[in-house]
DNA sequence: ACCTGTGTTACGCGG
DNA sequence: CCGCGTAGCACAGGT
């Protein structure tokens, strides 16, 4: 990883375009060829470049080094006027990386495993099934009126997460198969925002908040693993997809 | 802003969970408190926290330096196991900040201006009409039929802007105003992916490209300023919404 | 302080 | 390679 301080200037130009006046900045440029420069606030780079870049340095009229990163599509050009610091550091990484915990993906797996999670006799006909207007996280089968449930499953969800359902179950009602047959569609979420439960509503679309029973969930399992402590593997199987498709 | 390579580990608690294994890594502060720590690849920062974060610096039993970032609702704890560079700079912002082009909003200012631009004799009722479903970013009246028309702009427009119009325009036909009315939804958009083009297409949105006429639009503009060349402030004043600082 | 929407979102996963 | 959806999204602007 190099690392300069440097008096710049900068201009992008690509999905967007912007002009970067002259100052003193953080420049970090990565060992895959990621650049991004900084200035001393917040955590977002003032302007970047993805990996992948052509890199190109050249001196212009008035004796100012400039660097160029650019691809087909984007060009970030950097003009210095003086130079601060230039550091180059070896960096090596871990191979585990970062772990991430709490991810929608769990939450969705656990779901898929445990539909009666989302308060109601419900049995698991797919995950990830293919709407035509795109694939629905869950999709599910009320036992008790034989309905079928579309399942959106989120950490937070926001208003958008309504027009996403409404374009899933409009995909689904026009498929032959659901012809005659009741489709819903529901949003399973640690945290559902105010205004989009009550939008929600408005459009017929079930709420369910899982916070709760997930934290138990997440207890359990912790306390699996502390007990079993990798004797056997819990098999955790994955109920199979039934219904009209298989 | 404050640059120290070191061997580290990192745990997160907070919106998520994450672990992070030990490494060599570039860890940053700035100097509104932000703090991130990158690897060697990419643009985003395995960790980091906002400004506004307390921050500490203790010993653990091993010796190592531990430093804690810690808000009322997130945690970030990093443990030191080496040093292998620190170093202080001194960061100088212009006061410009970085300028943007071609941003939504701008194209939203455009359109409101010019609706016909929109590909029909179309009146401008109002920008960022509520819905009550939050509001669309144009709200137009074609004057061939006297229909409504809600018009949301984007710079990119996915499959998720379908929904978002589908939302808007099921919001106006329940309000009393439009009763009786028609009311369309359109897409106007500088690009357009064919998914969901054809999507919209199916739940009866227009979809207008307009990158050739914005992009005539800039060409006449950064003409006309060149010719008046700042004799009178050309009454184009924007109301200079300065960006970190203010 | 919370909610809402944009972004050169970045990034990973699927086709 | 592009499309699509998530993210500890970050961040700005409004209420």
């Amino acid at each position: 990883m190099r690392i300069v301080i440097a008096d710049c200037s900068a201009v992008y130009t690509g999905r967007g375009d912007t002009k970067l006046g002259q100052g003193v900045r953080a420049i970090i440029i990565k060992e895959d060829g990621a650049v991004s420069i900084h200035n001393d606030v917040g955590n977002k780079p003032l302007n970047y470049m993805g990996k992948g870049n052509l890199f190109t340095e050249e001196i212009d009229d008035d004796g100012n080094i400039v660097w160029k990163f650019d691809t087909t599509k984007e060009n970030l050009t950097l003009t210095m006027y003086g130079l601060i610091s230039d550091s180059q550091h070896e960096l090596i990484l871990d191979d585990e990386g970062l772990v991430r915990d709490g991810t929608e993906s769990q939450l969705q797996e656990w779901l898929a495993a445990n539909p009666t999670a989302l308060g109601g006799d419900y049995t698991l006909i797919k995950r990830e099934y293919p709407t035509g207007d795109g694939p629905v996280d869950l999709l599910v089968q009320d036992e008790r009126d034989g309905s079928y449930v579309a399942v959106e499953v989120k950490r937070v969800s926001m208003l958008g997460t309504v027009g996403q359902i409404m374009r899933y179950v409009a995909g689904l009602q026009e498929t032959p198969e659901f012809e005659g047959h009741v489709v819903r569609g529901m949003i399973a979420a640690l945290d559902i925002r105010p205004k989009t439960s009550l939008l929600a509503e408005k459009r017929g679309i079930e709420c369910v908040t899982v916070s709760e029973a997930w934290r138990i969930h997440k207890a359990n399992r912790s306390l699996l693993e502390e007990q079993t402590a990798t004797p056997t593997p819990p098999a955790e199987e994955e109920p199979k997809p039934r219904g009209f498709l298989a």
